[in-house]
DNA sequence: TCAATAGCTGTCCAATTAGTCAAGATTTCA
DNA sequence: TGAAATCTTGACTAATTGGACAGCTATTGA
């Protein structure tokens, strides 16, 4: 609102999606960590090198800055979603989703946390994300689980407790670190540690939905 | 400070109970939902119909009472914590805990919010109560799985997983009640689905484990 | 009954912080 | 080059909020 281009036949500047971009990272850290009032526009200025003053030309608000940094997020969780995409061999299909889940916990940490402490706030500012796209994904994917059910692929387990587990188990290794690393008393996770758990959770969710590897 | 008993041979009044009780759960709901920063004394006071005052009376500051919060939740947790207890039968005794776990997030959900956020945030403020003790339990716990394997009665999994898939799929029917509701298209979860969620869990973490009921 | 102690709260204050703004610097392209 | 558009930022403001505190009321036990 501060500046409108009336009817200039400029370019839209490329700088532009540069400090949006710098500004977005840095916010995505703070807020997963502190949550949205938490947070402060100053320390999000200070971490992404510009004044705050700089924020406020690209973003309206502080609550206009969070929700471009969820949206980026779950546009990140969308390609992880569609991992699990529908075939004939649920071995096949779970082994994938893990491993994709398990290395999107592995390498976008902090926006695992940021959907998680929205999801623990009663999901405020994810509603209206949440809709029908979402519950239509999940129909989808539960019918294909129904198939394998009755083609004898896998044990009659209720499917939204099957993608439940697998959600809480792979996020579990990048939204509980803390307690991961107090508890095995080491002081990172590994890659190698990632893919370890990522073993151990196949295992355990294939074998125990009584799937054939 | 504001008050010191010098040497008044006086009652330690059991008002002062009472009221701690009824702030610190007033606290408990709104620094769940809101996180430390979040949540203001004035909106927990409304909560607990107490002037603001009357809070800083019982609780040296915000920091005190976020604390005392904290320890209240985590004396909670233990209790469910060595329900895990040591047995010659892993099916038993995991079942029992896994509903322990399940029970506990159906009737402390709270408890378990405040809990995952500290964690998400780094658990600045729990470091202290997760150290020796806490390992102490894991290590012994893991060493019970441990010899479950050498005996031959579940699968060669490295414990801590189980134990880490056991904590997240419980804890995720607290956590992240919003994106089940939205997923499975309902608006409360009624004790009849935390049971049915408990028993899938309880098959897929046995038969998974390759453990005999 | 009556101090002494414990409990309560209205009012105020200082610090923090989101957001504004106007002036200036830089970039673009005709 | 130059003027229009875009970008930058220091300084300021208003609102929120944690916390202090003095004076008050209620409870207790002798």
């Amino acid at each position: 609102m501060t500046a409108s281009p009336s009817r200039g036949s400029y370019k839209p500047g490329r700088i532009r999606e540069q400090s949006r971009e710098l500004i977005l990272q840095a916010a995505e850290v703070e807020f997963a960590r502190h949550g949205f009032q938490g947070s402060t526009m100053q320390r999000i200025a200070e971490a992404a090198q510009v004044p705050k003053a700089n924020i406020h030309y690209y973003f309206t608000n502080k609550l206009g800055l969070y929700g471009a940094v969820l949206e980026n997020t779950l546009n990140l969780w969308d390609t992880v979603f569609n991992e699990l995409s529908s075939n004939d061999d649920p071995a096949d299909v779970l082994s994938r989703y893990i491993d994709a889940k398990m290395e999107f916990s592995r390498t976008h940490p902090t926006a695992s946390r940021l959907f998680a402490k929205e999801m623990i706030s009663g999901a405020p500012h994810l509603s209206a994300y949440l809709q029908e796209d979402y519950q239509l994904w999940f129909k989808q994917r539960m019918s294909v689980f129904d198939s394998w059910i009755k083609q004898g692929k896998m044990d009659a387990i209720e499917p939204a407790h099957v993608i439940f587990m697998i959600w809480s188990s792979t996020q579990y290794y990048a939204d509980f670190e803390p307690q991961i690393l107090i508890a095995t008393q080491t002081d990172t996770l590994t890659e190698a540690a990632f893919q370890e758990a990522a073993a151990s959770i196949k295992h355990i969710i294939l074998k125990g939905c009584g799937i054939r590897t």
